[in-house]
RNA sequence: GCGCGCUUAGCUCAGCUGGUUAGAGCGACUCGUUUACACCGAGUAGGUCGGGGGUUCGAAUCCCUCAGCGCGCACCA
């Protein structure tokens, strides 16, 4: 007879089988398109891929990351038992900010300071912290019995994830979806970069309103420092107090001397609020700076990036915001300029990362112009391409897709992707002479036309190589106002209508406006030339193309090499810029300091990690991924942007359905916090109570998109669930091995083929049989239905309290000495079948006992698969033939 | 302001498309246990399912309404 210890000890089992697992091969699926799989399929064959959201190398694992691992690995774990393929691809993110403030702090703990360090240095030392850290999540993962595919890890600063995010950056620039602008943005000057509307949270904050005597008028205002940059004055437009106001200049008094204001009528302003008017200050404010984009007024900056007042504000000069409100308020009641003040709750908008005070204000920066991808990325959803669970979250996704903003991407950081942009400085040059205006525009094959390409269609697409075509638009962009383009290749000379790009407005038709017009063909080996002219100025470009090479989205020739032989800029900045996947050819070229938001390379993670965009096999096979596990606090930061990155770069949905869940919350319900003394630390709970017990209590009594409570007392609970588990497989193993196995006292060569003799069924075997039959059922039935505590739960009720508590208690009399052969023998199979299958269903939620114990139980039934991990799910879902 | 969620036993929560006597874990109480497991077993107590109204043969479940709590988005002069 078999000798097993009486406690189950999770330390003694979980990381050598693991261990075991992963040198196996176990967690790498097998990529066999088109050919016959080489194991007993369930499945219609389709792989199971789930990219894992990547945590930040910032910190080390906590209850959050135990909850997605928990999840991921239960539908990893299932559907590799039910024999697809199962890819779940694991990662870490480089995070932007995070990471960089992290490393940062540590750096001046050692007296280091970061701008001394310089920036080529400073990112050596995050790579450093990367190694470190990195590697530790992975680690800590791994721990939590994560059966992700290690050989396929990726991180978001890879070469091949960079050049894809590269890739992306350059295309959607071509695309005119990309453009650079002043803007008011959300600056943190704390942290000293812009940060994207959504990396914005409010909270409320006692303050004042200041009512101030303003001219003619009496308004309310709760940053009287903003007084400064003030250029007009916003009233509503069905407002008969100020009706013979609107359209008049005003001089009003202020602590600098007076300034002139201008009243505009915008639907903006809320007449009931205040004095209902209000003082604009567009540099400042958001609903200010689109009041004045509306009215044309006139913009005035006075605070810096520092969050300090600017040269231009006198004596305020140099103090901080909160300092010059002071200062200012002081002042203007020794002028007699306020009128009253009260007391007022504002929610002020402070930087996701730091806590700090957002400040608005004019700042030139990348963005992402949404609105064509978000259409797409809503019509997914609204299509059942892709489904969110729970459903309600769908709403919450359509709200956020019909209001979305133009996407501010550049960082003003070290550690990230690096914008793949390039600058020059060019010495001003003398004018040239008039152009000739010849509107003659090329089409293909057209007589006189120098292109020699045969149909028309291939001759559409070989522009120019996109990225030349990028770097002279973009100066259309750059200086706005030009009053016509021409393309002169040598021979032929186009006019551009500029009207279509004179407004910013319009850039999305850039690229199609010059194909249109006549911006299109090549001529290998010869040299053309591209001028711009615009109110400020002119550009002149001459281009020699070289080579011809399919493209790489299209598979049409284009040509492979263009170069800048020559160009020339001059206008008001004096700066032309390049934007490509290389540095430009030439000298003088300078890289964009600045770095793309973290979430740029996150919204193409699950096709970037498959190898996009080359066109590899892991693309090819694994791409769309299936499900997208994730938190719904990032909904909008991570899974809105991968469906619009997805369906534009691959014209897929990246996923089919996305599954929201929680966040963990202690016992009572309040969010786990340092200061409040609640966290849980998955890794000081696993050596206590073991892995199993820590998922196990994750996951029943959870519903998606709702919190989860957790405490100790209940990863109690299921540590004791894990020690039922193996006392129960003890009991079942230690009676089934008495007497001569090898003789086959239960006999049969599988799990399927124990004959369970049916005459000899006891009403205690029968009712088991039956019920197990409908565990199988509903156990499968919930976990495709992503109902995970359900089926957990199901599971728990039905090993404890049917299994262990009614039909071992049974199977003690019918196992007795004394009992018949036979029944014994019957009794014996069953115990076998209902363990064994119950094991292989236990194992995606407790992966760990259940593997510990069908080893045990392979050494008495050595006819069972040789690891848990790759048996079959006892269920068939597509039988439906199931007797009862 | 717009939207969403929650309110079920002392505590924390399940309860899918309405259908036996409303469930679990923890806690409480009683009893038991040399015999797989005290990280155990058998059992008991405990709920007018937030209030009100409606639909229905039948409502924790669907609809309306009110209240409390929580969250998201927008505004925030």
């Amino acid at each position: 007879m078999k000798v097993i210890p009486k406690a189950y000890e999770p330390e003694q089992f979980e990381q050598d089988l693991y261990r075991q697992w992963e040198d196996a091969g176990y967690f790498r699926p097998e990529v066999n398109m088109g050919k016959s799989p080489s194991y007993d399929r369930q499945t219609d064959g389709k792989p199971f891929v789930i990219s894992m959201p990547p945590p930040n190398i910032t910190g080390k694992l906590h209850m959050g990351h135990a909850l997605f691992a928990t999840l991921e690995d239960i539908m990893t774990r299932y559907h590799r038992l039910m024999g697809s393929p199962t890819l779940w691809l694991p990662g870490t993110d480089h995070a932007g900010i995070a990471t960089q403030t992290v490393v940062d702090k540590s750096l001046r703990k050692q007296g280091i300071n970061k701008n001394e360090l310089g920036r080529e240095k400073f990112i050596e030392k995050v790579w450093e912290w990367k190694e470190q850290y990195g590697s530790t999540i992975t680690r800590q993962l791994r721990r939590l019995g994560s059966s992700c595919d290690w050989s396929r890890e990726r991180f978001t600063l890879d070469e091949g994830l960079s050049h894809a995010v590269r890739t992306a950056f350059v295309d959607l620039y071509n695309k005119g979806l990309i453009y650079r602008g002043v803007r008011v943005v959300n600056w943190c000057p704390r942290c000293h970069t812009a940060i994207a509307d959504d990396e914005v949270e409010y909270r409320f904050e006692k303050g004042k309103l200041y009512w101030l005597k303003y001219g003619p008028f009496i308004l309310a205002t709760a940053r009287p420092e903003t007084k400064l940059g003030d250029t007009a004055v916003a009233v509503h437009p069905g407002d008969q107090r100020y009706l013979e106001m609107v359209g008049k200049k005003y001089t009003i008094q202020g602590v600098l001397g007076d300034f002139e204001v201008v009243v505009v009528a915008d639907n903006a302003v809320d007449p009931e609020f205040g004095s209902g008017a209000v003082k604009v200050t567009p540099a400042h404010s958001f609903t200010d700076y689109e009041i004045a984009q509306r009215h044309n007024v006139p913009m005035k900056q006075i605070i810096n990036e520092n969050g300090r007042m600017m040269d231009n504000t006198g004596k305020y000069a140099g103090m901080k915001t909160i300092e010059a409100r002071e200062a200012i308020v002081a002042d203007m009641e020794a002028m007699g300029l306020i009128d009253h003040i009260d007391e007022y709750d504002h929610n002020i908008a402070t930087c996701y990362r730091c806590g700090g005070v957002i400040e608005p204000i004019p700042s030139k920066q990348w963005f992402v112009k949404t609105r064509p991808l978000a259409e797409k990325a809503k019509k997914a959803v609204e299509d059942h391409d892709i489904k969110i669970i729970p459903e309600r979250f769908e709403k919450v996704y359509f709200d956020w897709m019909d209001n979305i903003r133009d996407w501010c991407i550049s960082r003003q950081l070290w550690w990230g992707h690096q914008i793949p942009v390039w600058y020059k400085n060019l010495p001003q040059l003398p004018e040239l002479p008039e152009l000739t205006r010849n509107k003659k525009q090329v089409e293909a094959g057209q007589e006189g036309s120098p292109v020699s390409a045969k149909n028309s269609e291939e001759f559409r697409f070989s522009i120019i190589d996109p990225e030349d075509l990028s770097w002279i638009l973009s100066n259309i962009q750059d200086t706005h106002n030009y009053e016509y383009v021409d393309f002169f290749d040598g021979q032929i000379r186009t006019r551009i209508d500029t009207e279509s790009f004179t407004c910013t407005e319009k850039q999305t038709d850039r690229t199609g406006v010059v194909a249109k017009t006549g911006l299109s063909g090549y001529i290998d080996g010869v040299k053309s030339c591209l001028e711009l002219r615009s109110t400020n100025g002119f550009a002149k470009y001459e281009i020699e193309f070289k080579g011809q090479v399919p493209d790489r989205f299209t598979g049409r020739p284009v040509i492979a090499s263009t170069e800048i032989l020559n160009h020339q800029v001059d206008n008001t900045s004096g700066v032309s810029y390049y934007v490509g996947m290389e540095p430009p050819r030439g000298e003088g070229w300078v890289q964009d300091p600045d770095v793309l938001d973290t979430w740029f390379s996150s919204a193409l993670w699950p096709f970037s990690t498959l190898g996009w965009p080359e066109k590899t096999t892991d693309l090819d096979y694994f791409y769309p991924t299936t499900v997208m596990e994730t938190g719904y606090d990032i909904l909008f930061f991570w899974v809105a942007r991968m469906v619009m990155f997805g369906l534009e770069f691959t014209g897929k949905s990246p996923f089919e359905t996305v599954y929201l869940h929680g966040l963990v919350r202690d016992e009572h319900n309040r969010k786990m916090s340092k200061s409040l003394g609640n966290s849980l630390d998955p890794l000081d709970l696993i050596p206590k109570y073991g892995t199993d017990a820590v998922r196990m209590a994750l996951v029943v009594g959870s519903t998606p998109g709702q919190d989860i409570p957790i405490g100790e007392g209940k990863i109690k609970g299921y540590r004791n669930f894990s020690n039922k588990i193996w006392n129960a497989s003890r009991f079942t193993i230690l009676r089934v091995s008495e007497g001569d196995l090898k003789t086959g006292e239960i006999g049969g060569e599988s799990v399927s083929d124990l004959a369970i003799d049916q005459e000899l069924l006891s009403p205690a075997d029968q009712q088991i049989l039956s019920r197990h039959q409908e565990v199988k059922r509903d156990v499968s039935r919930m976990l495709n239905e992503f109902r995970f505590s359900l089926a957990g739960e199901t599971l728990y009720d039905y090993f404890w309290h049917t299994f262990a508590d009614i039909y071992i208690e049974a199977s003690k009399n019918q196992l007795a000495p004394d009992a018949d052969q036979r029944i014994r023998e019957n009794t014996k199979k069953i115990l076998i079948k209902l363990l064994s299958e119950t094991l292989i269903m236990l194992h995606p939620f407790m992966p760990f006992v259940t593997e510990a114990v069908w080893q045990e139980l392979r050494e008495i039934f050595p006819s069972l698969p040789k690891y848990l991990i790759i048996a079959k799910w006892p269920f068939d879902a597509d039988k439906k033939t199931t007797r009862s």
